[in-house]
DNA sequence: TTTAAATTTGACCAATTGGTTAAATTAATT
DNA sequence: AATTAATTTAACCAATTGGTCAAATTTAAA
């Protein structure tokens, strides 16, 4: 579609259209989460979706304006699932049981983006600013503070141990990304290289993280 | 010093050679640490170390052989700690204690280090292969054996719920290492980007993960 | 003080890279 | 069927990149 660049993915567009601009979005997908903005070659992207090179440009402009699409997909799949899970109403052991589960399923599904985001965010922290002003960003705030609300009224109720929402947040997400993010190392370190050995620890790895946490914070 | 890309640093060699080669060998860091191999230009980092780009391939041959000198040492600052924390003779708490007020001090000091591991590592694993031939492969094993045993001896002693070294383990580092390596995100979300608040909550953190840990596998 | 060896440089090169353009092809509109 | 608009391509380009080389300079050895 001509001007795709500037007027985004709308539904009057054809069959034929979003195919060739999904194969192109999934090519980039492929390519970016991979070998980053840096490694990333227009060329290779071309090949995988099966397309010459130029229609690329005549789709998105320049190797950025695609980065930006792919890190913003990437970007929305990962990061609004934190605080979303503390926005429901059940109690707070739960939800967080609920959120590792969660969470846990979607990093096994998409074990390459946390590295990825990881590693272009420290490289250019810039790219968040426009993403933030895009999205939710409103209530953010107040989410984490009626988290915050919550977890203190269980600690006086005597459900919960004294805990700091944000540290426990940062502790919850860590002890899941880690373990996908350094693979690698981990694997390499700790499992003599065994990959067979290593998917079996992520698979019970979920169960320990909620009996770890749950052992550490209920009164 | 000529054909230093195979024998290496040796104190034989002048002051002169060793400020040159050193001063390669931290801009080389500097830039790769930030920028990754694929985004590093041997350009840049003989402009830092304020010299002629043909000197840089005097010393190191080719942009790979820098590049696996900086990984190497940047791996070998970080992974042995790890092991090395389980070493003494301690009981497991105190260990762990010792080994957080460590490695969060060592990630203060080195917050780039962490993320680009994980980045090049993901995108290149075979880099481990190399390196875990040189390094200290063999006793690695027995060690971890060790503390595990010394942990299931606490378990049974009743000092310590039931826990598996290697989650542990896993849970610990990614506990200290997400605060740094999502630095940008977290920050972003859950402190409003203010870079003060964020290095008071780096500040605490220390305190804060040892508590937790204890509090989730003292019996 | 020669002479030889090691260090440093400027100029250069081939390959790669992101991006352009004009022409060809296909799809939509009349 | 004719024309217009949208899509796709091959060929091309300027800039960048890792790397080389011969000459110049500095240092060490004789």
């Amino acid at each position: 579609m001509w001007l795709n660049f500037i007027v985004n993915t709308y539904s009057f567009m054809t069959e034929h259209e979003k195919n060739t601009e999904q194969k192109i979005l999934d090519a980039a997908e492929d390519v970016f989460l991979h070998k980053g903005m840096s490694g990333a070659r227009m060329q290779e992207i071309a090949d995988k979706a099966g397309i010459n090179k130029a229609l690329l440009h005549y789709y998105y402009r320049t190797k950025d304006k695609l980065f930006e699409k792919v890190f913003e997909k990437a970007f929305k799949i990962f990061i609004p699932k934190v605080t979303g899970m503390m926005a429901s109403d059940t109690p707070v052991i739960e939800k967080i049981k609920f959120f590792i589960d969660n969470y846990m399923d979607l990093l096994t599904r998409h074990p390459f983006i946390p590295a990825f985001l990881i590693s272009e965010l420290n490289r250019n922290p810039q790219i968040l600013v426009s993403l933030f002003e895009k999205n939710v960003q409103l209530t953010r705030n107040d989410i984490i503070k009626n988290f915050d609300k919550q977890i203190q009224t269980e600690v006086k109720a005597g459900i919960l141990k004294s805990v700091d929402a944000r540290n426990l947040m940062v502790s919850i997400v860590g002890m899941c990304i880690f373990p996908i993010v350094g693979r690698p190392i981990i694997q390499g370190v700790l499992f003599e290289n065994n990959k067979k050995d290593y998917n079996e620890f992520l698979g019970q790895r979920k169960e320990s993280i909620k009996e770890f946490i749950v052992n550490s914070i209920k009164a």
